[in-house]
DNA sequence: GCGTTAATTAACGATTTTGTTAAGTTATTG
DNA sequence: CAATAACTTAACAAAATCGTTAATTAACGC
């Protein structure tokens, strides 16, 4: 599951703002939501593998926090296609500016 | 369909990329993919339901386009969950500045 | 109006996703 | 080392997604 899809899933959304408070361990995360520990698991192992999340183990317990590296490459790709022309000609003035 | 699932199947993202270089009518679009025009007339709808891109009727063509407005709606919202603490504390700093 | 062009909607099957409960794994603790 | 705690993995049902082909709608152009 690549990052894009990973937060295609509101719990999974949801889950990313519990995070951005902190990181904490799945059960935790998973009593701030009215769906079963498995499901949450689950959601997690997504998360992990879109490169959204990190896992960090701690005794039975398995930390989570988010991997801020995931979240601004799906960033990226949206700013490269969500800027308007004017502001990508701002940066090829900028560029040609330098190049002076 | 949200933004964030309207983005999460990659025929639909490689709509975005072949409208970033500008509007395109339905027919054109489909002839960049080996899928059929009713399957993209499908994602159209659903990136049109996520805010993601625009349709405007010329006679029997829809010429769609990127909605600058719905792509910086998903990455706002990803930068705000982006964002290191150091980053934070740099618009904090900034916004006491501004109050000195 | 009639045929053609452009696109969407309908009907349907295959696959994936999301949830549940039950069973298994790993580490701690008395 | 047996009991417990914290999670994950397994097995499975319900719902959603994505593709196909066939039918339908809408707008030109002679």
């Amino acid at each position: 599951m690549d990052g894009f899809t990973a937060l295609a899933d509101p719990t999974r959304r949801q889950i990313v703002e519990l995070l951005s408070t902190g990181e904490k361990d799945a059960g935790t995360i998973a009593s701030h939501f009215p769906i079963s520990k498995p499901a949450i698991s689950r959601h997690l192992a997504n998360l992990r593998e879109g490169g959204i999340v990190q896992m960090r183990p701690d005794a039975q317990r398995r930390v989570y926090s988010l991997r801020t590296e995931g979240l601004r490459d799906v960033e990226t790709w949206l700013h490269r296609y969500r800027s308007t022309w004017s502001e990508k000609l701002d940066v090829l003035e900028t560029a040609l500016e330098e190049m002076k």
